[in-house]
DNA sequence: TCTGGGGTCCTAGGACCC
DNA sequence: TCTGGGGTCCTAGGACCC
């Protein structure tokens, strides 16, 4: 048996757990750059739609009939941190599926009733951490998410679904349509409806050999595990990452080179700075950018890419190569949205392959320089240490309007509270 | 007016092997 | 008259997820 546990409206409910004023206000999280919306409370869900762009509310925002926020990962991560930790203690096998959601393997707990075992991780996870959850409970994760997404829709099922415990699974299925199902995105949806499978019980009695052939193993794994035969197992070891990316959007549109290198210099600092947290060296690296896609005319995309040998996560050796391939990339006259950079064919630091034909190269003074600097920021604040690379003044910087506090991870960010005295009665 | 960011996996098809 | 069989590796592109 697997549960699924999902946070609910996730960033907003992190953002809410910092700000009681906002108990029972409508609250939505917008996109990075303040693009769109990304995440709403129930309330929020009421009067905004997903994906809706910060000019569609505005009016709202300025009303005071929606409060917005911009983007705070550093918050997300570190509240979706505390939220798995307090399942660890609900089972051994916690696998971090997302930001917001996890699996846990409930092998050992079937002789508890799990619906109330489910109700418990709930009130347990609500009172550590002031994060709502929803939980699902199947016989495989494609089934657990079905009832999580259930559990969530239905206020009287109090946000916890054994499915086991249900009568009719089927009669269930027959109402979902096969677009929530685990797997099935926009385009499998409109092929699969092409064949007159619209439900989710439709798609559990499809033939699996035909699935098969028509849509591919992943498209067979998720018909099997609807019928209740797992293929997806718990995978509680994260596995190593095959690429790391960074790209980011311009506060506004940019037409320096010289901005775009310093965008990039400070795109790639951040992506050494994550492969060196991963203890990961990278073979290849590459770095791109872009006008605006809505844009219908003087488009332009445009990425250059390089091989690193020996590979590394050096920052002072990436910049350098960075800024080549920026210069190659870029061309005048364009109105540049966005750059990115890439690196992959990763492998663990240290068991880097020598170069017969190279120097031998000792890296271990550069090593502990990066780590220095990593250990700086750290302690200090981010970017206390960094690159001139990057610029002193970005003037690129994406926007970040309604940008809350980093309650946890910040001591000069850190909550305060103000009690309220009452006077003193003469 | 503005429309995000960061990933993973599978498949088809070509090149090449014996 | 028809023209083998079985396989690996790589890449681009498409699909999916949150």
């Amino acid at each position: 048996m697997f549960a699924l546990v999902d946070c609910n409206s996730f960033f907003a409910s992190c953002e809410k757990v910092f700000r009681p004023d906002l108990e029972g206000q409508p609250v939505a999280v917008l996109s990075n750059n303040d693009g769109c919306v990304v995440a709403r409370s129930p309330e929020a869900k009421q009067i905004v739609k997903m994906q809706a762009t910060l000019f569609s509310i505005k009016d709202l925002v300025e009303r005071g009939e929606l409060h917005v926020f911009s983007s705070n990962p550093v918050l997300y991560k570190d509240m979706s941190r505390r939220v798995i930790e307090t399942l660890q203690h609900f089972s051994p096998e916690v696998e971090q599926y997302s930001i917001d959601e996890a699996f846990l393997g409930l092998q050992g707990f079937v002789n508890r009733d799990l619906t109330d075992y489910g109700q418990q991780m709930r009130t347990t996870v609500q009172q550590w951490t002031g994060i709502p959850v929803s939980v699902g409970i199947a016989k495989t994760k494609t089934l657990a998410k079905l009832a999580a997404q259930v559990a969530k829709r239905n206020p009287d099922i109090e946000g916890v679904l054994d499915f086991e415990t249900l009568e009719d699974i089927d009669a269930v299925l027959a109402v979902i349509d096969i677009g929530e199902v685990w797997g099935i995105g926009k385009n499998l949806r409109a092929k699969l409806n092409a064949l007159g499978i619209k439900q989710v019980l439709d798609l559990k009695q499809a033939n699996e050999k035909l699935i098969k052939k028509k849509f591919g193993i992943l498209t067979r794994r998720t018909v099997m595990e609807l019928r209740g035969v797992p293929c997806f197992p718990m995978e509680p070891v994260a596995a190593p990452k095959t690429m790391r990316i960074v790209s980011r959007s311009f506060g506004h549109l940019v037409t320096e080179l010289s901005d775009i290198k310093e965008a990039v210099a400070t795109y790639t600092t951040r992506c050494a700075e994550k492969l060196r947290d991963d203890g990961l060296v990278a073979r290849q690296f590459a770095v791109s950018m872009r006008t605006s896609y809505y844009r219908e005319q003087n488009q332009y995309a445009a990425a250059r890419s390089v091989e690193l040998d020996p590979p590394t996560n050096d920052t002072a050796v990436l910049i350098p190569m960075a800024m080549q391939l920026a210069e190659a990339a870029f061309k005048p006259g364009y109105e540049y949205l966005k750059a990115k950079v890439i690196a992959t064919e990763l492998s663990p630091a240290g068991a880097v392959q020598g170069n017969l034909f190279s120097a031998p190269v000792n890296t271990e003074k550069r090593d502990r320089l990066m780590a220095t600097i990593d250990g700086l920021n750290r302690k200090l604040q981010p970017d206390a240490v960094k690159f001139g690379a990057m610029g002193l003044n970005p003037s690129w910087q994406m926007r970040s309007e309604y940008f809350s506090q980093r309650y946890t991870t910040h001591w000069d960010e850190i909550p305060t509270v103000r009690i309220w005295q009452p006077k003193q009665s003469r």
